[in-house]
RNA sequence: GGCCCGGUAGUUCAGCUGGUUAGAACGCUAGCCUGUCACGCUAGAGGUCGAGGGUUCAAGUCCCUUCCGGGUCGCCA
């Protein structure tokens, strides 16, 4: 690599009245004998001498512009001699038809090249640290330091548009449909529970803080209640936690809250959206209604509660088989409330090697299985360590349970249920990959329904929401609200997209009792309440609607429709790992006297 | 905070049980080249091997510490 110099600098002239009449990737034969003005970057070069080809591109596309010494002179010609990567160009030409031998297929303008006449090198550049290629293979962290060089690549041009599309479709949905958007406030109370807040701190009150919005939640609430009926939001959230390929401290919600619905009104409305909007990206027609599954069915059979729908290998529970055997992990487990969960990997007796095996068995480890017992089915009988445990009759029913063929390999956990659920389920996904069971043409949603209410939190020693403080119990569990926490189902439901959550929301609590109620169960005192929600519950004794609504994870959505694996991939500028911006440098130290008009002090 | 993988040229990587002057590809520079499109050919430049310490006659290689990147668990109502 070289840096710039005065002379490259030397070479840079103004636009002048220079005016650009078409983009580059638009040309075709239609064009044919126009003179034509184009401006963008020079995607590469190829000299052969007294002829030189250049390919330049803007975000339409690529097309090659030829300068040949007799046509365009000595001096432009010189000029072209000078250009390099990435300089920016005004070239001044003709468009002209390829000779059949030198057509190229493989870039939409192929069949035409604009032969120069007149040559402005508006801008130079260094030579960029890494190719501006589809496929490149650069470390993330280079491709984010320079992130308007990484932008420049059609693939991440291509993603960024259709985050764009998206979010226009998105618009013009809701809007046919009553929907008005509505800005919240970015500055706002930070409240307990749920993830960890941003905070800013306050010039004009010190010692205190405002907090960025984990979602604009409680102000769609109360825009139902002042009766806009409809609303929805493209917002901005904030979350201080760790991050994922998943997972950025900002991201954007498509948020919709509606009054006077139920579940299945939400539901309805969405599967319509999610409809026009798969037509119009992918081109498919998704059939109506998608598939629901309850929590409770969806652990069960997955493990989780956002499953991959795409393939089998579903769990099976054997509780009831193996209560009483002679294996002690299982009966044990058994015994202290737990359960004994199975997955038949079909054909893998044949298909895994005993160290493949022992991977799975340090796989499941991961996720705080003690272990995985297995049994491989062979044509000759079982193989396995654990079946000397078993009676044949017990060996049988097992079988029999999992649907056992020979070449099939058995896979067992015994836990608490969390444990087995959470080891199966990944052990499921691990198993689809191994097998390559994820067809990614395949786009499977399903609606999981009925989350529980609460969950109990062994750390802080009580329950916590699962959705969030705001969710309505189901109406026929709010007896159980009192006596029977973990009983209680809501009216919360997630939307997923092949095993990834990309929308959850819930019919929401709309009145000051009910409010109460749950955050008492919660451990907040009336005092505490409505020191916290006080605004809330008082919004509520002035007439709410019935009302519920949803949030998407745009990035999400957009990142498996572009089909894409991180939604980093999907953002214009995210942030690493550790949540800093390499492009940037944020966060940084700020100068002492801006830290003393917030009154505060660092002791970092 | 735990665990796993990685850090060697601008980029992506190779570099064995420690042993001469640390290599390759692409990119870059210069020259030649009028139909290339991943142009070609020839020549060349480019490295404190992430940092610090240790073992050794000798460290890119072994040990310790630390920093950085990615993934993952915890966390993410």
């Amino acid at each position: 690599m070289y840096s710039l110099d005065d002379q490259e600098y030397g070479m840079v002239e103004l636009m002048g009245n220079w005016k650009r009449t078409h983009m580059c990737g638009v040309l075709n034969l239609a064009h044919i004998g126009q003179e034509v003005t184009l401006m963008g970057w020079v995607h590469r070069r190829r000299d052969l001498g007294g002829l030189i080809f250049i390919d330049l591109r803007d975000r339409s596309g690529i097309v090659q512009v030829v300068f040949n010494k007799e046509r365009c002179g000595e001096e432009v010609f010189q000029k072209a001699e000078a250009v390099r990567s990435e300089y920016v160009l005004a070239v001044k030409g003709a468009v002209v038809k390829r000779d059949p031998d030198t057509v190229n297929p493989k870039i939409p303008t192929g069949e035409i090249e604009v032969v120069a006449s007149q040559l402005k090198i508006l801008s130079v550049s260094n030579t960029p640290p890494f190719s501006l290629e589809d496929d490149i293979n650069v470390s993330e962290s280079v491709r984010l330091k320079y992130r308007y060089l990484d932008l420049r690549r059609a693939e991440m041009q291509r993603n960024i548009i259709l985050r764009h599309r998206i979010t226009k479709w998105v618009r013009d949905f809701l809007d046919s449909k009553g929907f008005y958007e509505i800005e919240t406030p970015m500055l706002t109370r930070s409240t307990p529970e749920g993830a960890r807040d941003y905070l800013v701190p306050s010039r004009l009150h010190p010692g205190k803080f405002y907090a960025l919005p984990q979602s604009p939640q409680l102000f769609k609430q109360l825009l139902m209640l002042s009766g806009f009926d409809r609303y929805f939001q493209i917002a901005r959230c904030f979350r201080d936690e760790d991050l994922r390929a998943d997972r950025q401290p900002e991201f954007t919600q498509i948020d919709i809250e509606m009054s006077f619905v139920d579940v299945d009104d939400v539901i309805a409305l969405n599967e319509e959206m999610l409809a026009d909007i798969f037509k119009k990206a992918l081109g498919i027609e998704l059939s109506l209604p998608l598939p629901r599954l309850t929590y409770k069915e969806a652990m069960e059979r997955y493990g989780t509660d956002k499953p991959d729908t795409r393939f089998g290998l579903e769990l099976k529970d054997v509780t009831d088989l193996v209560r009483d055997c002679e294996f002690k992990v299982f009966s044990g487990a058994v015994a202290s409330g737990g359960s004994v969960r199975a997955i038949n990997a079909k054909g893998c007796a044949v298909k895994f090697s005993r160290r493949e095996i022992d991977s799975l068995v340090d796989f499941v480890k991961n996720y705080g299985a003690k272990g995985l017992a297995w049994i491989a089915v062979e044509h000759d009988g079982l193989k396995s360590p654990i079946t000397k445990f078993f009676t044949e009759q017990q060996l049988s029913s097992i079988l029999q349970r999992l649907e056992a063929e020979p070449g099939d390999l058995l896979l067992f956990v015994a836990d608490k249920d969390d444990v087995v659920f959470q080891a199966l389920g990944q052990l499921r996904l691990e198993l689809g990959r191994r097998l390559n069971l994820m067809d990614k043409s395949k786009y499977n949603l399903v609606w999981v329904t009925e989350f529980p209410l609460l969950e109990y939190d062994e750390e802080e020693k009580r329950f916590v929401a699962k959705h969030h403080p705001f969710t309505a119990p189901m109406d026929e569990d709010i007896q159980y609200l009192d006596t029977d926490p973990a009983r209680v189902r809501s009216k919360a439901y997630d939307i997923v997209l092949n095993g990834v959550e990309i929308g959850g929301g819930s019919i929401r609590i709309h009145t000051t009792e009910m409010q109460e109620k749950m955050l008492n169960v919660l451990g907040f005192s009336k005092e505490k309440a409505w020191q916290r929600f006080g605004f809330l519950l008082e919004a509520f004794k002035y007439g709410a609607p019935p009302h519920g609504g949803i949030a998407y994870g745009l990035d999400r959505l957009v990142m498996m429709l572009a089909g894409r694996d991180t939604i980093r991939d999907v953002i214009a500028f995210p942030k690493m790992q550790n949540a800093s911006d390499p492009l940037t440098d944020a966060p940084s130290e700020v100068e002492p006297k801006q830290l003393k008009e917030v009154h505060i002090r660092v002791d970092a």
